[in-house]
DNA sequence: GCATGAATTATCCACTCGTATAACAAGAGA
DNA sequence: TCTCTTGTTATACGAGTGGATAATTCATGC
């Protein structure tokens, strides 16, 4: 009388711990925090709800560590740019900006993800500190770039062009990744650069062109 | 044995509906699109359940009745502050954008509703058209203004303007919504002033100076 | 082979959701 | 003041979902 019992294979734990993650981001970015339940994250991982528990110690843990991955990858992805780039500071700031302006950054997906999130914020505070956390990293890369470029502003100056530079990607990220149709190839990009040039009065190179 | 029924008022309908798309909008930027039941918004509006079947068909009805509510107020506080400029192209444009970037635009509040609904745009066709006509509104009010400088630019070179001040606009807003206590008050206006006039090259006084 | 624990299965229990319907009463018109 | 309409409440249903867990099985390393 053996149930047919469904095959399975054991996997190193990071794997497993892996693949549940991402199953969450996916969800999220699809549908929302709703889309993520135990029984869908399970499902699209590959693996029986029940598993989870033997990797998470509640549902709670798992979608921080999943929110946790997400602004870990928004940095990451920054900051990768960096590593190419030469080290004129002008060529670094550009290569920062138009690394933010095309995909895998600017995407639907991430962008669902990045509302899904939002409002999830608000009531747990550890998940709110992660994603201060995340946000302040990232300026401080832009404006320690800012920082560098050679040219006369007082650090106050750099800390406002930082914010309005940081806007100018933020804007153009939302724009890009909601309408993914209504930008030409390095469009996004172009904009960007040219607006950060005209923010700060310093011509960028497109490090594309 | 008289059961202590709730005593009530009978309110004419537009006040009914209006506060049921009110409480509606309230819990979807307060908890995202989970939290908008019909037993929350029939709470928060002062009424009983049955009550919202009674102005709406369906709960996607009364969805759909408070998303476009929503792109309305969007549209509606964008103009509102051209009506009050003068007939100088510069003035107003700069009307426009300090109005964007001011409360009750921004607001953590319309942050939440707008990345609540995001991902709620997915499902329902019907909601992504009443959002994509509310997008092109906005954009096209911008465009216009520009369009309307005194300055030598080719249609082409406005468009792609129009975007690029669209997207600072959209980000300032963005950052000053999700970190409130992050701006001094009018620090927003300056800086998305200064970084439109730079797009632009062209001066901007900020219309409250 | 054998032990181990990763993974499965099955189920619980509580709760929520949207919807439906019948009873009630507020307020206008007579 | 009486009546009638209908806005509003109360109650309930029926289905479904949520996260959690206990017991069981079997893949795998030793």
């Amino acid at each position: 009388m053996s149930t047919d019992r469904r095959p399975y294979r054991r996997e190193p734990e990071e794997a497993r711990r892996e693949a549940l993650i991402e199953a969450a981001l996916e969800l999220v970015a699809l549908g929302g925090p709703q889309a993520a339940t135990v029984r869908a994250i399970a499902a699209r991982a590959g693996v029986t709800p029940g598993l989870i528990r033997h990797y998470f110690a509640t549902k709670e843990e798992l979608t921080r560590a999943a929110y946790r991955r997400f602004v870990q990858m928004l940095t990451d992805d920054s900051t990768a740019a960096l590593r190419d780039a030469g080290p004129s500071p002008t060529a670094r700031l550009a290569a920062f900006v138009a690394a933010s302006l095309r995909p895998p950054v600017v995407d639907a997906h991430r962008l669902g993800l990045w509302a899904g999130f939002l409002n999830t914020l608000r009531g747990d505070p550890e998940m709110r500190q992660i994603h201060e956390q995340g946000y302040r990293a990232y300026r401080d890369i832009l404006e320690g770039l800012i920082a560098a470029l050679p040219r006369k502003a007082s650090p106050d100056q750099c800390h406002r062009d930082a914010i309005a530079c940081n806007a100018v990607i933020d804007g153009l990220w939302l724009e890009g990744s909601a309408l993914p149709q209504g930008f030409a190839s390095g469009e996004l990009q172009a904009i960007g650069l040219a607006a950060v040039s005209a923010i700060l009065t310093i011509p960028l190179k497109d490090p594309s062109a």
